[in-house]
DNA sequence: CTGTTAGCGCGTTCAG
DNA sequence: CTGAACGCGCTAACAG
């Protein structure tokens, strides 16, 4: 019980003997109240650090300067990176952020907005999970006039701005690349077919095949489910064993390429000798195993600043109507297991 | 501008022709209301969904029904693991839970604890950054009755519940595992002097060589600054390069353990055959690495769950004089890199 | 330039 | 059992 009651404008206006509005008035120096008078209650303010009560403001004002931000997975590299960025541009511009997480389940997602939405948030950031497709759940941000911005993983049914990665061409850029270095047959383990992502990514990866001529082949695309480690090492089994085994990987994400990379090593392949391998995030793993793994950069940090922004400018504007669409640039990091030119 | 306006007590008073303060106390089963009234507003209250303006009614009661969680670094699997737990718990009890980074500096921990304690936050969990020692901006939010959990990376000089792992028994029981693998010359790579948690570990190596009457030399235990994979490669270089070299290393983490790993493999030692390594964290890499990495396990998502569960407890009873400590226990994972008996 | 007044939506007396 | 009235702390419209 430590209740240290807190100064009024109330307090101080008795204090000075003058009133309420005008010390109101007098702190945020509205230019009717004399220099004086502002001079007096700023100081009389200062020494008895008053601080607002911040509770009254928001509940006047009909706004928390909170936002929130759901993503499917918190303890996952690309998505803490996130958030970090996130966090960041909102601390900036004077918000904080309330986080929350779906574990992929549209239930947990639903539960999740409900509860930012009840006041507790001007706007929500969100990466929707594998089982969001309508989404009413987040309509109901817009219908009561706060802005929602999609990011990474998002759906075109719901009419918010979106920030998201160049996935095309940055599968395009990897598999590009094992083209360049001299590798002829190329697979790919992709994610989901009901994943944006991952389409958009076996999509730049077909292009880059087509574009070089290159021999396709139904059996060398592996889908995953859970994008897991044990999904690489199992997929690149099959690929292996399989008649026309590929030269080259191209894996949806890193943790795939080390469980890839996992069988190969076991099996005695050299990476990249006998198979070039590539991965996409560039998670902090890719540059400390061995060989290290060439990636594709997603910059992460920047995509939770750009959502930030970009929703913080729709607050301020109280627009629940834009619904552009930003791409990030992505950015392939060439490290030993695809690099057969350097040998 | 989309504002669909919310429905509120007066409205549903007025279309029921009742008062307020009934309406009030009807939704919130009064016992002097009559069943009829209340079942009345109720049903009317649902079918017109009516929800309560948190904003109001947290004004109040003075309180948001949101708590603060500040760790140095949101990137960090074990911190986002607490995160996950701590959401989890939250999220349970009907809180939110607003994140921020301290980046370890103490400036930026000010000012993200500043942005939570002005009445946004009802409690506040805590991992300190390097750089906090006495820690007034703390202390503020116990001044004002808003209670403050630290875990992980705590002080002892402030007076609040703190959530720990029991590191020096996870450091003893590592290296004491290491000594019943038949490792007689085990080297350390620790963290900072001024950091609590790898004081502990390192007194736990010490006394489990002690207890076990094996050699220990002051130049087998090297010192990081910054936790890195180059660290832990640039350590193990010179304990191998120097006079006497070890034939086992307990690293402060994983991921020190991982650049230990690589200076080892490029320079032909086999693991664990000439040298024994573990880790400490059990990141999710240590097992998909060759040779999978033993390590200790933390249970990051358990201190989240825990952390909150006792912040919240003092939040309900306005508590913020407590400050027990509970010591989490940890768990050795032993694989590959440790095993000296499986061979 | 400043004070008075009137709410914001809700909870809580105090009267009936 | 119910209603009227007040106030939380702050802002803003309206007077002077």
């Amino acid at each position: 019980m430590n209740e240290k009651k807190k100064l009024t404008l109330k307090d101080i206006g008795k204090e000075l003997g003058i009133s309420v509005s005008t010390v109101s008035r007098a702190l945020k120096e509205h230019p009717d109240i004399a220099q004086e008078t502002i001079k007096l209650v700023k100081e009389y303010a200062e020494s008895h650090n008053y601080v607002p009560n911040l509770l009254a403001v928001n509940f006047r004002k009909n706004r928390t300067f909170n936002i929130g931000l759901i993503v499917p997975e918190l303890v996952h590299h690309f998505f803490s990176t996130v958030i970090s960025g996130a966090i960041s541009e909102a601390n900036k511009q004077g918000y904080n952020l309330m986080v929350s997480q779906s574990n992929d389940i549209l239930k947990d997602e639903v539960l999740a907005s409900r509860a930012m939405l009840n006041s507790s948030v001007d706007g929500l950031l969100i990466s929707i999970s594998n089982e969001t497709h309508e989404g009413k759940h987040i309509m109901e941000f817009l219908e009561e006039g706060k802005p929602v911005v999609q990011f990474d993983k998002i759906t075109d049914e719901l009419p918010t701005p979106k920030v998201i990665v160049d996935d095309f061409n940055g599968a395009y850029g990897a598999v590009n690349h094992l083209i360049t270095e001299g590798f002829t047959k190329i697979a790919h383990i992709r994610g989901r077919r009901d994943v944006k992502n991952a389409s958009e990514r076996c999509e730049g990866y077909k292009k880059a095949l087509e574009d070089a001529g290159l021999e396709q082949q139904g059996y060398w695309v592996k889908v995953c489910v859970k994008i897991s480690e044990q999904e690489g090492y199992d997929f690149t089994k099959e690929l292996m064993e399989g008649e026309n085994p590929p030269n080259a990987i191209f894996c949806i994400t890193d943790l795939v390429a080390l469980g890839s990379m996992r069988y190969l090593k076991e099996n005695n392949y050299n990476i990249p000798k006998d198979i070039g391998i590539i991965g996409f995030s560039n998670w902090m793993l890719s540059k400390v195993i061995s060989p290290r793994l060439s990636s594709v950069e997603q910059h992460g940090f920047q995509m939770g600043v750009e959502s930030t922004k970009l929703l913080l400018e729709m607050i301020k504007n109280h627009d629940v109507e834009s619904n552009q669409t930003v791409e990030l640039k992505t950015e392939l990091i060439v490290r030993e297991s695809s690099q057969l030119s350097q040998l």
